[in-house]
DNA sequence: TGTAGTGGTTACATAAGCGTCACAAACCTG
DNA sequence: CAGGTTTGTGACGCTTATGTAACCACTACA
């Protein structure tokens, strides 16, 4: 199973004209799209073509689309698969819904054409490190990098330029574990001398800028070995 | 029963000649294979030789292929086997369902042999990833060296760096007994002298951390020799 | 030349993990 | 069964890793 050169999108729309406009967008904006009209449909090609990411409708007939969304997160080979989800609705509830149930952002119907394009690269960059990053996205953290900002939930938390580099780090592959050193390397520099303690100094820095109001503390530490977020 | 150097594949297909084309294509493909000719002995199989992969017809005699899944599926120590279905069916109810019990992939008849190879590779793959840094599998526990992490089932479990280090040591090779110097060796280092009977209790405590609600313990004590993983 | 913001280091408190021991239990061998 | 050996395991003291506040140094900028 040789890798697309192409990333490759699914597009999971029951509603033919709705699908021709989102294929034809994600088409002339370079991507590979695969078209599916139903649940069962999105969730075979997901299976057979492991797309690079997943455009999901939320009505659809038969197995919604929160299904489709909560069968392929609870997968561990698709969990890695990032999930846009499109709503007619716009209640608060349904958002929260979408995004419980795993989804990795959520659009509100009607959208602009330019705002699903930039989440979907948002989406693929930080799946695919291959391209410097714009937004980078983990559980409710947000990181701009061109605006250098950081959301959490509605709320933009103030962090410094060496927690910013650090929080960028983590978010360039959540869950990975990155050591002392190596943090070092990517956020301090290469030949940089500081004690390694430093490291932990700014990680106790960077938790309390994330969490400013009580929220729960994304960053694990694994004793022995680092520091990873998520 | 000794670590089979080569991954082990059961055909469950109650149809002859079918069954010996698919072994035929997995032993040139370098697998072992184990035949079985209907449900209830595939899962005899299962339990005696522990195959790394289930490629399993859906049209069975008694037990139906669908109800051997479904019963692999909701046992803790097969839940991690990959199975792939196989049906003459392609009816879009009997895709779902498959991938509803819980198959890994489903591939409709006729199919391509070579495809199949592939999605044995790629399941394969997923269980018994041959480098480093990838995530190991053995039956229930899944151990992820990126993240530093380790799942039994849905629950992550919680464990320090010496046990850590200790279980991905038996989860390179599952089965392969490892001697007290040699675990010494590769968790301690090379170098560092420690008493043979901290071993022990190391892996009391790694027993302890991989049963935290009473699961049946994976380690085997090897009297005289020394530890094993399954 | 203040002043505010940021960064690196140090020191100390605390938590986590480690290794050893001692005794109990299991096992093997006659 | 007796005697010896191997393994399981709780307890305990010790070491080390980590969290964190405090401090000083540096920079930028008005």
């Amino acid at each position: 199973m040789a890798a697309a050169e192409l990333p490759c999108v699914l597009v999971v729309e029951d509603e033919p004209a709705q699908r021709e406009v989102l294929a034809y967008n994600l088409e002339a904006e370079g991507y590979r799209v695969l078209r599916a009209e139903n649940g069962e449909e999105g969730l075979l090609l997901v299976n057979e073509s492991a797309p690079d990411i997943i455009v999901l409708d939320w009505m659809l007939p038969n197995v919604s689309g929160i299904e489709v969304c909560r069968r392929l997160k609870t997968r561990a080979e698709t969990r890695g698969i990032p999930i846009i989800m499109l709503s007619a609705r716009s209640e608060e509830v349904d958002r929260v819904r979408g995004l419980e149930t795993g989804a990795d952002d959520y659009v509100v119907k009607p959208y602009s054409i330019v705002e699903l394009m930039a989440r979907v690269r948002a989406q693929l960059r930080r799946v695919r490190p291959s391209s410097v990053g714009e937004t980078l996205q983990f559980s409710d953290i947000r990181l701009d990098a061109e605006s250098h900002r950081v959301f959490r939930g509605d709320a933009t938390l103030k962090l410094g330029p060496t927690e910013f580099r650090l929080l960028a780090t983590f978010m360039e592959k959540p869950g990975r574990v990155w050591s002392r050193e190596q943090l070092l390397d990517r956020v301090w520099g290469r030949d940089i001398y500081v004690d390694t303690r430093t490291v932990d100094v700014h990680i106790g820095r960077l938790r309390k800028a994330l969490c400013p109001n009580g929220e729960t503390d994304p960053l694990r530490t694994v004793r022995g070995a680092g520091y990873a977020l998520g």
